[in-house]
DNA sequence: TTGAAAGCGCTAACAG
DNA sequence: CTGTTAGCGCTTTCAA
């Protein structure tokens, strides 16, 4: 590894002077500042990363904390946040909890790598997160923590629009399948759906604790866990939505026809099928790094929601009655 | 942040003494280390990471850059190999190039940052990625470079067992959609397919450059762009095999009666709705990363192929003809 | 405009 | 068994 030492030494100057080249060029004479800088670059100079930290204290990393690297809800976020990083010069530290360490323990194992965290954790307690946030410059996502900035996508209201989509098409009776956790965000998305479905002199059939996958929603199109007047039903997963389709068709009730299908999520791979909740995950990605660069030492602590977009997909459609 | 030297102080004994305690216990005497060690709890002791690593010049980092980190063939890789990473108190630098810098470029901005790198880069030249190799411990996945130790997909391999699967079933003609890249991996898989198929008397019908998306499936089921004759269509993600189920179903044609389908890829969320090739690809994360810390200087630049396996799902049936 | 020197926090020789 | 010392490679006062 070339140092820069090694280059100065070329350049017939001192370190001090070889640095101040490299990263405060107009406090150096041209024709030497140049000359440091060509013998920088031809020598592939690479300056030590841990040294520069161990000085100034900053690694140029962030942290990002995740229950999970394949699930396809952070992906996009994580993507965003990555971007955002790499624009700015910085360098993403990702851990995944997947069945390991919490997120809480992992965020510590990284407390002096990163320069600040972007922390996802549906299950860590309130406590446990502030505390974090009074050791690193931290940004949660998805929850409210008091006196900790935080990013939210704002599925509640998104589901509002989604019921109002499907009350506009003429349905009354609503089922929902929502998400495994029975997370506090999953029981605002259904006190919203009741809202606006009383509001329309409906009601709301709720199944908790799915798996977001192809085979709940065909096991759900067999039962039937809702009420025979259930015209519509929204999955938190488009992946349920999708099985829902499959096996209501296979079922020989026709989609979107007699029954409508819709997601709270939105998965890009599914295209124009299904009637979806798309929240702009890269955006909300993008918007917390930004958040944690701009403020490094303590990120003005309020709620950022992130607005979701009705996508009109082929899954819903006048309710036949 | 409490630094060795607080504790240090606080426990009456040198700097020196005190790592020893926490890295070396066996050279401390019982006492002066328990009571190092319990002070260092007490007092929340954060080892500074860049100090370390500017004397032991090593990171406990491992890079690893893919070209995106929403595509869901990468994520079980990287989630193997973090998870492997964490359990040795690793951590993971993950950069995606997802449109932005090239994976070399990124893999450069990470040199000293990590002991070594876990390389995904289906487009990058032999030559920048055998460079690479020599300024760092490198492994390349899904790729074969002369000098560079490889984990790859065996999914020509596993292509060849799906072919059997189907000329068993009765079929004949098969169609087969392949990946956006022309990747020399694909160019292996078609061939591997062939090579089959034309022993069991049959043939193949390529289409080339697909999208994986649910639309590019409907798509091909409105258009078939195959011979009248194909009883069996292969899609390299399990997106577009999906696609096509659900489209020939709308247009009546039963799938898997008339027309079996199944795909190159393994959707986890799509269960056991359709035949397709699973690889461990987070065992193969796994083992990546275990290459590289097994040998951090300079691992044996051999290929290791992992295995697929055929999940027989309900998309493929006995040839009707 | 440049150089000498100190020091970031840690670890490992080397003495004692 | 423990302490003293030197130094990893960089940046930045402080003087010249």
């Amino acid at each position: 590894m070339v140092r820069l030492e090694d280059v100065a030494r070329a350049a017939g100057v001192s370190k001090a002077t070889a640095s101040r080249a490299l990263s405060r060029p107009d406090l150096v004479a041209v024709e030497t500042r140049e000359r440091v800088q060509r013998l920088a670059a031809e020598m592939g100079l690479n300056l030590n990363p841990a040294a520069r930290a161990l000085f100034t204290g900053r690694t140029g990393a962030l942290a990002m904390i995740v229950p999970s690297l394949t699930n396809p809800y952070f992906a996009p976020i994580l993507a965003g946040a990555q971007q955002e990083l790499t624009t700015g010069n910085g360098h993403a530290l990702i851990a995944a909890s997947d069945g390991g360490p919490g997120e809480i323990e992992l965020a510590q194992s990284l407390l002096g790598h990163a320069d600040g965290a972007l922390l996802i954790a549906p299950r860590a307690s309130e406590d446990d997160i502030r505390q974090l946030a009074s050791r690193m410059p931290l940004v949660v996502i998805d929850r409210h923590v008091r006196d900790v900035p935080a990013f939210v996508a704002d599925t509640p209201r998104g589901v509002g629009q989604l019921v109002t989509h499907l009350t506009e098409l003429g349905h009354r009776r609503i089922g929902y399948v929502g998400g495994p956790d029975g997370s506090s965000l999953d029981r605002l998305r259904i006190a919203a759906a009741k809202r606006r479905v009383t509001a329309a002199g409906g009601g709301v059939d709720v199944v908790g604790s799915a798996t977001p996958e192809l085979d709940t929603g065909l096991r759900l199109a067999a039962q039937w866990p809702f009420g025979s007047d259930v015209t519509a039903v929204m999955a938190y997963s488009s992946f349920i939505a999708l099985g829902l389709l499959i096996g209501l068709r296979e079922r020989g009730v026709d989609v979107p026809g007699e029954v409508s299908i819709a997601a709270v999520d939105h998965l890009a791979a599914a295209g124009g099928l299904l009637t979806s909740l798309r929240v702009p995950l890269e955006e909300l990605g993008r918007a917390a790094v930004s958040a944690l660069r701009t403020a490094p030492t303590a990120p003005a602590a309020r709620v950022t929601k992130i607005r979701a977009e009705l996508v009109e997909g082929r899954s819903t459609a006048v309710a036949r009655r």
